[in-house]
DNA sequence: GCTGAATAGTTGCAATTGCAACAATTATAG
DNA sequence: CTATAATTGTTGCAATTGCAACTATTCAGC
């Protein structure tokens, strides 16, 4: 009865480690030609693509929206701001919090970097029919979704 | 002319960052529970996992296997001997190569890990129909070989 | 207004990781 | 057979990260 034999589980059909080994290998695609392009982390490039967007948010929310760590986020806009793509102000209503924004350099880079993104991320759909880009990114938000909500994997 | 405004790239669109975001969360939230109930890392787990369906493989074929570079499978394998799940011999034919395998200890762990990730899978899965899945594998299937294919973003 | 709780951001330290160098062994060329 | 190259696995060191503690500031209750 007890240790019942269950099938072996067959890890490369395993779910959550395909997602890590998909996410993995693009991450690290990008991650090198960021780096030897512009000597840019993901991270970094990732908070000036969401300045971009969002210009004078602070870092809690540069945070939120990146979905990073706030330390990460504090060392990564220092570096930005050190090397002059990013402008850091103290908002005037509230002097803990900081208002971001891409300075001139940083905007330029954001204009060489996006397209370049766009270029891979196309390539990568290059494969899907329109529909199927539907399905996957419908796919995508519903397991976002349900992974936040079941959360840490409640036991037995 | 020159820097023509493009879109400012909506990061919370952009498939990368979208299956990083997930990728990690659903990592997070496996790792938290193996490591409060087992002490266990994801790469533990894996090469658990790994070693459960072929006995007796080498440390290069677990790290082809699992996706991890050798030195985290060296040290994982370490940290398995010494809690004595893992049992390693060397190769008779080629005395540079390790024999690895689980131990009784070891499949024991696997007999109790491998129904709660399975479980932890289901769950997110619950929210697709079984068309949606087929579909969801195809288009991770597929965007692996592609990415694997582009390599470290070409050109500029 | 004053005191204690809450929030934003930074810093220090410990743990993890990644890469290069290394030792041991085996394969290959001549 | 010998010398060189290639492969397997481990170790050392530097860089990254993650967490907790800390400072500065604002908010909430009285």
């Amino acid at each position: 009865m007890s240790t019942a034999r269950t099938a072996p589980l067959i890890l490369e059909d395993f779910l959550p480690y395909r997602l890590s080994v998909l996410s993995n290998t693009i991450s690290s695609a990008i991650a090198g030609a960021y780096a030897s392009r512009f000597g840019l982390t993901v991270a970094e490039w990732r908070i000036i693509a969401v300045l971009g967007r969002f210009p004078g948010i602070s870092a809690r929310e540069v945070a939120e929206k990146t979905a990073m760590d706030k330390v990460a986020v504090s060392r990564a806009v220092g570096r930005l701001r050190a090397a002059d793509y990013v402008n850091h102000a103290v908002a005037s209503d509230d002097r803990r919090r900081s208002v971001l924004e891409l300075s001139a350099r940083g905007r330029d880079l954001l204009g060489q970097v996006a397209p370049m993104a766009r270029a891979y991320e196309a390539k990568l759909l290059d494969g899907l029919s329109g529909e199927d880009r539907q399905h996957l990114e419908r796919a995508l938000s519903n397991l976002l979704d349900r992974a936040q909500k079941i959360g840490p994997l409640s036991g037995n």
